[in-house]
DNA sequence: GCTAGTATCTCAATCTTGTC
DNA sequence: GACAAGATTGAGATACTAGC
């Protein structure tokens, strides 16, 4: 008396157990079909395959109507459980790719105030809530020489002029003014030519170095 | 790199069964 | 019996793999 073969684990492929378990739930090889992308035929093919490789039938196919044999329930019960695992295994590894963590070295000017700015903070954590920001806030000047140390991730400052081994992206736009006090001369004036302002005594400030 | 074998697919023809 | 829907079969194409 022959032992019976491992078929299930020698012979069976995944291929073919996945394109049994649609049959079954979608209860016809022409559903399955539809399901799975793929022609009535190469559905019947694969089942057949399926059922000469355990070496019995699994499906009753008589007109209308479509049963699972003893041996068809088992390989179906099989092939859930396998697909149930392989669904677990799925997530775990999605899980894995999301779990990025760690700290990243923010440097900033101080004083941003910009809704893309707090949204992408938001949007960032929303996706990678692992990730801590370290924000140390500095001059644009200094924010640009950490940067070309490589020192922090990111820098968002303001730049006249650009550094060749950086990348830069415009942030916000943000709008300059002149203030003086109701005593000066050019108060309630309105200027178009920039020039005149140059021979004038004002306070200046660099807003980059 | 070439060749043979295998697996899997599509296409077209054919068969089977149910319905009118 | 005619027709439609679903299933099967055979031929051929393509992709992959192992052996040389």
């Amino acid at each position: 008396m022959g032992m019976r073969p491992n078929v299930l684990l020698d012979k069976c492929n995944w291929s073919l157990l996945r394109i049994f378990r649609v049959i079954v739930q979608e209860g016809s090889l022409n559903k399955a079909a539809i399901k799975l992308f793929l022609t009535q035929s190469a559905i019947s093919q694969s089942l057949k395959r399926l059922e000469e490789q355990i070496g019995e039938t699994l499906i009753i196919r008589t007109g209308g109507k479509f049963y699972l044999t003893a041996t068809g329930e088992i390989v179906f019960e099989a092939s859930m459980m396998i697909y149930s695992q392989l669904m677990d295994y799925e997530e775990r590894l999605n899980t894995e790719k999301n779990s990025l963590s760690g700290t990243i070295k923010l440097l900033v000017l101080s004083r941003i105030e910009s809704t893309r700015y707090d949204q992408l903070l938001h949007d960032f954590h929303q996706k990678y809530p692992l990730v801590d920001f370290q924000v140390d806030v500095l001059k644009s000047k200094e924010i640009q020489q950490l940067l070309l140390q490589k020192i922090p991730a990111l820098g968002i400052g303001i730049n006249q002029s650009q550094h060749s081994k950086l990348k830069y992206q415009t942030l916000i736009n943000q709008k300059y003014a002149l203030f003086c006090s109701d005593k000066h001369s050019l108060y309630t004036k309105m200027f178009k030519v920039l020039n005149k302002l140059k021979v004038m005594d004002l306070f200046l400030f660099r807003v980059s170095n």
